[in-house]
DNA sequence: AAGTGATGCAACCGCACCTTT
DNA sequence: AAAAGGTGCGGTTGCATCACT
């Protein structure tokens, strides 16, 4: 298929859109609808490329965005949706009437990442989890006490095998309260102890890992190694390092010794 | 006051998917 | 069934502004 031209070589403008573009669109919008996008800047008199006056609109000039910083109800949404569904700006988008993906994106890059990181290693350093049993060795040691075993198994979890877009389905907007139910937050009682060998330094590579742990709340749990494997898969096509410490957390609490694939 | 680096945000780009022909 | 065209998404960039030296 032939691409078509860039803006320039159409000799349309890009950069910042000025107040009048800005009411030309929106006049034109309001009058007819948007209709055929590739249309419409030539149909209003504009000298813009149609993807230009669609991201005008939807992110900037449509009368139902709202404006100003996000609360803090708003960022726990997106933190923990961003949790379930990684980078997909767009789903998480629907779950916040009047913000754009694009917002979204900007506000987890500049803020929330950066506040989770923090955290985490807070978290971190404060109660270390795991520790060198040995300082010539690979293996790491989980540090927390046991706690009572669960034995639910995870085969409500099981749409997850099926990838990650299959999330929409099973997250609705009116469920936005009840991700709690489905990512309960974890507290000191959960952890017990593990054992994690590593055939090398870092998570992101193929590592051999060796978990026992008898516990895990029902959420975590996976039916078998293959399991969890093609979850982690399914994760890796979406974006696998942002998530290493969620797979990682399922991964301590699944109580069996299984080889990563090779990423 | 000037220079410089960091930050935030709007906009662009390329690609994939969907619809139409 | 295949090609063409349209749309939406996520990643990235560029610029304005802010903070610091």
């Amino acid at each position: 298929m032939v691409r078509a031209p860039c803006c320039e070589k159409m000799g349309l403008k890009k950069g910042p859109w000025t107040p009048e573009e800005d009411q030309i669109l929106m006049s034109y919008i309001q009058k007819h609808g948007h209709g055929n996008w590739r249309a419409l800047p030539k149909l209003a008199g504009l000298l813009r490329c149609g993807k230009s006056c669609r991201l005008r609109w939807i992110n900037y000039l449509r009368p139902d965005i709202k404006r100003g910083n996000f609360s803090s109800e708003e960022e726990e949404i997106i933190i923990k949706m961003h949790e379930l569904l990684g980078n997909r700006w767009s789903a998480i988008a629907a779950k916040l009437p009047g913000r754009t993906d694009n917002e979204i994106k900007n506000v987890w890059h500049t803020h929330l990442k950066k506040r989770l990181l923090n955290s985490e290693i807070q978290k971190r350093v404060s109660k270390p989890r795991i520790k060198r049993s040995d300082s010539n060795s690979s293996t790491l040691t989980q540090l927390e006490p046991t706690s009572s075993a669960c034995t639910t198994s995870l085969s409500d979890f099981s749409s997850f095998s099926e990838g990650t877009k299959n999330m929409d389905n099973m997250i609705k907007s009116e469920d936005i309260e009840s991700v709690e139910t489905i990512m309960p937050p974890i507290d000191e009682s959960f952890w017990s102890e593990a054992t994690v060998d590593y055939e090398s330094s870092t998570m992101m590579t193929s590592n051999s890992w060796t978990i026992s742990n008898e516990l895990a709340p029902p959420q975590y749990q996976f039916n078998s190694v293959e399991s969890f494997q093609q979850r982690s898969v399914d994760y890796n096509g979406s974006n696998y390092d942002d998530g290493m410490d969620f797979w990682y957390d399922i991964f301590i609490k699944s109580g069996e010794s299984i080889e990563l694939p090779e990423f």
